[in-house]
RNA sequence: GCAUCUGUAGUCUAGUGGUAGGACUGCAGCUUCCCAAGCUGCAAACCCGGGUUCGAAUCCCGGCAGUUGCACCA
């Protein structure tokens, strides 16, 4: 017997209750894309509004932009891209090995081939006879690998254009008008949510590499002379936060650092007070979104690790079943993109500051909702060992967030319970109805996708006037009014009250 | 991308060169029924294309998709 890894599981649950599915299925599927189902969508929805409320509506000086997917060749010629996109890569002919060509001739020689055509690195691996490092086997001519999806606009193909590798060049190609909207006055952050593409060579682990996905992405515009002024700084500096830093890693590390923001800082672990600030909510998010703030940290990155813009990443990553991933970005972009674009485009992005010309520096976070989903349903999956499974999902983040069922289908409990189903949608709860088939069984359909709640309509409802709520996680009963529903289910739902505040147990 | 193994109803599977069974799920109903376990009935599949063959879902080739390993991952 082969141990069924916790991700298959995950993933047959998907499919089967309308979490997720591949992209193109009928037609046997296509590598890297998925499809949300009704529950995954009502899931992916409620991570979205999470951090829009938390990043964006509950700062006065972020705003939400909605940004093309689609755009010209200049933005990522600018951007630096289009060269750190495409690798070329020369294959082995005997063992099939790849190798990024320019690596393969600066480890053989002294030559520095980065960003030489195709041609000349064939003439210099053929000059110098250059082989395999693996097996010492020829090697076939370079071709490029390009990570962006390539896209002709116009009927005659005039424009080359490419599907956006990042939600955030939208916001840099803008900076001026939105830097006008803002009045030129720092700082102040951009966010937007939105799919962005990579065309990666090996799409694999489900939702955690795909070459289509959502990002959620704020630029944080700030003076770098005022880095550690940010304005709620007093409101996060007790924040615990988990962290690996690089004297860690060159270590060895088991266990990551648990340590406050203000000491973070203290001890230069965090660059300063915007990084600092996303770093603590996105912590006090994901713990809302159920995942235990012992699987994941920040790590700083090696330098070689980081992206071609960032002088600094710190990503948040999660100890999942498949290992350590990637789940948050946090970069330090300095005034890398600005400067690129300003000088590519001859447009000033330079705002005025204590009567200073300055380019900003930005702060970003980026955060993937489909790693987040993947992650809060590995760590909310519950398995009794019966073969009874379901997620352990806070109301926050449940698809759905109450069910209610008549006991039976007569006398005229369906009719009574699908009253209470409508008048709980009324009041703005994902309520599920359903009558099909005995009471345990329902119980069981409504677990497996997590429903925190269930009501029941019994005898005693008719005459009495009162149902049973049921909480998932421990199968434990109460008899409410059916006048008190709506608070009660409001209120556990919110977590402002234990579930056995409100009546005795039964049975 | 290379190598490897794999691809049968919604899910998990059985199976033979002569077009398929099961379990669970789903649906309809019975059972006065509060934790998926009773009964009846219904629905539902051989990844795609080509080849070999009288005949292939079963053999061969190619494609697509997935697993694992390598490589890649701004």
């Amino acid at each position: 017997m082969t141990e069924e890894r916790l991700m298959d599981k995950i993933i047959e649950v998907c499919l089967r209750r309308g979490f997720v599915s591949p992209a193109a299925e009928i037609y046997g599927g296509v590598g890297g894309f998925y499809e949300y189902g009704p529950l995954g969508t009502l899931m992916m929805q409620k991570i979205i509004d999470l951090w829009r409320q938390i990043f964006v509506l509950d700062d006065d000086k972020v705003y939400e932009i909605a940004g093309s997917v689609l755009l010209p060749e200049s933005v990522f010629q600018a951007s630096g891209h289009l060269e750190s996109f495409e690798d070329p890569l020369v294959q082995c002919k005997n063992c099939k090995s790849m190798f990024r060509a320019d690596e393969i001739i600066s480890d053989a020689s002294s030559i520095k081939a980065e960003g030489l055509p195709l041609e000349e690195l064939d003439k210099i691996i053929a000059d110098n006879n250059i082989k395999c490092q693996k097996c010492q086997g020829d090697l076939d001519k370079a071709k490029q690998f390009n990570l962006m999806f390539k896209a002709e606009i116009g009927s005659t193909g005039g424009t080359t254009a490419y599907l956006r590798p990042e939600t955030a060049q939208n916001i840099f190609i803008n900076f001026k008008r939105l830097a006008g909207f803002m009045r030129n006055k720092l700082p102040f952050g951009i966010a937007q949510v939105g799919s962005s593409f990579r065309n990666e060579i090996s799409p694999r682990n489900f939702l955690l590499r795909v070459r289509e996905f959502q990002q959620m992405e704020i630029e944080m515009f700030y003076d770098p002379a005022k880095e550690n002024e940010h304005e709620h700084y007093e409101e996060i500096r007790e924040i615990d936060i988990n962290i690996v830093t690089r004297e860690m890693q060159e270590k060895g590390w088991t266990k990551p650092l648990k340590i406050t923001i203000e000491e973070g800082l203290e001890k230069k672990l965090i660059p300063n007070q915007y990084m600092a600030f996303f770093m603590a909510m996105e912590t006090e998010m994901l713990k809302v979104l159920g995942i235990p703030e012992n699987v994941f940290w920040f790590r700083h990155m090696q330098d070689h690790e980081a992206p071609h813009y960032s002088a600094g990443n710190y990503d948040l990553e999660a100890d999942l079943s498949i290992g350590h991933m990637e789940i948050i970005g946090n970069a330090l972009r300095t005034d890398y993109d600005l400067q690129k674009h300003a000088k590519a485009s001859g447009t000033s992005y330079e705002i005025v500051v204590d009567d200073k010309k300055i380019v900003p520096h930005v702060a970003e976070p980026s955060l993937g909702v489909g790693r987040i989903l993947y992650t809060i349903l590995e760590k909310c999956y519950q398995d009794d060992g019966r073969g009874w499974t379901w997620f352990k999902f806070p109301s926050t983040i449940a698809p759905l967030e109450v069910a209610v069922f008549p006991l039976m289908k007569k006398d005229g409990l369906a009719e009574f319970a699908y009253d209470l189903h409508q008048d709980l949608k009324d009041a703005g709860y994902l309520s599920f109805y359903d009558v099909s088939g005995k009471i345990g069984k329902r119980y069981a359909r409504a677990d497996e996708i997590g429903i925190p709640y269930c009501v029941t309509v019994d005898y005693d409802s008719l005459k009495k006037g009162s149902v049973t709520v049921r909480d998932r996680d421990t199968m434990k009963q109460i008899r409410i009014p059916v006048e008190d529903l709506e608070v009660v289910i409001g209120e556990l739902s919110e977590g402002e009250a234990k579930f056995e505040e409100f009546g005795d147990f039964l049975q």
